[in-house]
DNA sequence: TTGTATGCGTTATCAC
DNA sequence: GTGATAACGCATACAA
């Protein structure tokens, strides 16, 4: 092992830069390891005196203990993970921001993993990302309930955003899509629309498939459903638009906020005006849809608590409480501009 | 220390899950640690019956070895860190893209933290980032040349994006602000432009002063500057851009494509037509300006090369070689419908 | 080829 | 209060 000494030999501008161990502090302040580490853990009971010189010794050699060998000894890391399908959407970022600062506030530090849409990506990069830290958050995670299912004992502790995984104990915050999905038909039933379109999101999420059952169940008899193949990105979106005009549609429902603003955009460029021409809406209101043009009707999804929410369940189940296992949060709805009265 | 027996003892619903150790797979496949060992790093010289006993036991117990204790005895963690100011910005999506996929090539996986332009969190941040990995990337620090280099002997190796660091052997990859800023200002000249207003970004930003630098040597004489405080979200842009009608200037230089957007969005709100009564730019080119309406002129970065030739250089780094210090790219204009002539 | 022994850097137990 | 010392879980010279 270690041939960092070798290594160190190799061709290279920089100094050795060899880190200080706490034996050495230990050897130049004179006094145990013991001590050494007692006081950079501020152990109230070592002498001021000898405090000061381990202090000095520490300074001077540049000395901070090793996370690695800390996380060793202690079996804990002070780390929680959180994997998301694509840190390009709003949404997560929300997430990230919110769950970041809640799990500092317990000296925890956030380490972040981008699946990038990868279904085969996404177990390794669970699985991985747990072991190197005390928990996990998973942010809507394609891979199906079986997999989920038999990861979940070395997953655990974690919690899901997202998604629910029944037959386990497995905390899960969830957005109630069917609610805001009724809303937002709601919404564009009461302005005479009577065809809809679906710009589906990726076949793999689970929340794509709530929106799907909402959709179907409101439709019956209400109106005339026509589901389109899509994505989760603003691209998709933009690129989707153009088969939407031999549809016969005249509102459309996408899969989420970026979608609808890319489908937004093209619809500009095709000349067909929103929502005189064609009503459009979205869903999670991430921060720039407001300001659109026009603005984008959406159910909006309390981003702001989902980090801080997901924190408190994880903080619990690593300390060996149980949460309740699924708490629901439904979305407002949103209407602003892109929606309006059908044509004709 | 391991006093996981106790909080093993609390209340919980879960399963106790003590995790197999290498001793337990040995123990258990009546073998030494040290075969159990070989057979899980794929050394081939282990007897087949041996491996497979090995295997089997592992497979039983669940087993796979701990990254912390591993990473302790190899001297290396297999990880490396991304530093960035605000990951919203799909600036840094792109690299963190590239990165990932890179360093996952050699078998590294990439850590993401997100300052989130808070100046005082971004060297703690750093520096415990780079003590949990091999090596760090760090986009745009907002952090002072001088503490960068006071950082420096612990944060190597590591390699700078979107700044360099004089005076060090930093490898660093930068954008060529003040060429950008050239060609931008060039085709606005070049449109009947005379008086501009830049839309400035945080003053902790570099790569905001090397635009403020070059807008004001190519002002020299040939046109009118004023620059207005504002960020780099769409959201800053949004609400600076009520300013700019008192300003009597005829075309603006967003910081980057987020605050142009946000510009361009407010405009159209206030019914100021873009680009007749005034034009636009941005920097960055980021994946949806080609769509918003109208499409932003802007200075393109190529941010697909960014994430792996930093990689590259942070792996020479790690082996020890010594890569060349700093490598600038340049932009280039992509000219699309958010500049035309100027009014009158 | 396999096992033994030791080290990685830290914390914690237990004597002093 | 302080210092030996044994863990933590793994990898690797070295010996067999």
């Amino acid at each position: 092992m270690s041939n960092r000494s070798q290594s160190s030999e190799r061709t290279r501008a920089s100094a050795p830069a060899e880190r200080a161990t706490i034996g050495l502090v230990a050897k130049t302040a004179g006094v145990s390891r013991a001590t050494v580490s007692r006081v950079m853990n501020g152990n109230p009971r070592v002498a001021p005196e000898l405090a000061q010189r381990v202090r000095l010794a520490a300074e001077e050699l540049g000395y901070a203990p090793s996370p690695v060998a800390r996380s060793l000894a202690l079996g804990r890391t002070g780390i929680i993970a959180m994997l998301v399908p694509d840190l390009g959407n709003p949404m997560f970022q929300g997430v990230l921001h919110g769950l970041t600062d809640a799990a500092a506030k317990e000296n925890y530090r956030l380490l972040v993993a981008d699946s990038n849409e990868n279904l085969h990506e996404e177990p390794v990069l669970a699985t991985e990302a747990r072991r190197r830290c005390d928990g996990l958050v998973l942010c809507a995670p394609r891979m199906p309930d079986e997999q989920l299912l038999e990861l979940t004992p070395q997953l655990e502790p974690f919690v899901l955003i997202n998604r629910e995984l029944p037959e386990t104990s497995t905390p899960s915050l969830t957005i109630d899509f069917a609610a805001g999905i009724r809303d937002l038909v709601t919404h564009l039933l009461s302005l005479g629309h009577r065809r809809l379109a679906y710009l589906a999101g990726p076949d793999t999420s689970a929340s794509n498939r709530a929106r799907v059952r909402a959709l179907h169940k409101a439709a019956q008899d209400t109106f005339e459903l026509v589901e389109v193949a899509c994505g989760a990105t603003f691209a998709d979106g933009h690129a989707v638009a153009d088969q939407l005009t031999d549809l016969n549609v005249t509102a459309v429902v996408a899969y989420n906020d970026l979608v609808a603003f890319g489908t937004l955009s093209r619809l500009h460029e095709l000349g067909i005006n929103v929502p005189s021409q064609m009503s459009i809406v979205g869903f999670d209101d991430i921060p720039f849809v407001r300001y659109t043009t026009p603005p984008l009707t959406t159910a909006s999804v309390p981003m702001d608590q989902l980090g801080p929410q997901a924190w408190q369940r994880l903080w619990a189940l690593m300390n060996g409480e149980a949460p309740e296992k699924n708490v629901r949060v439904r979305p407002r709805l949103e209407v602003r501009g892109s929606t309006g009265p059908a044509p004709r």
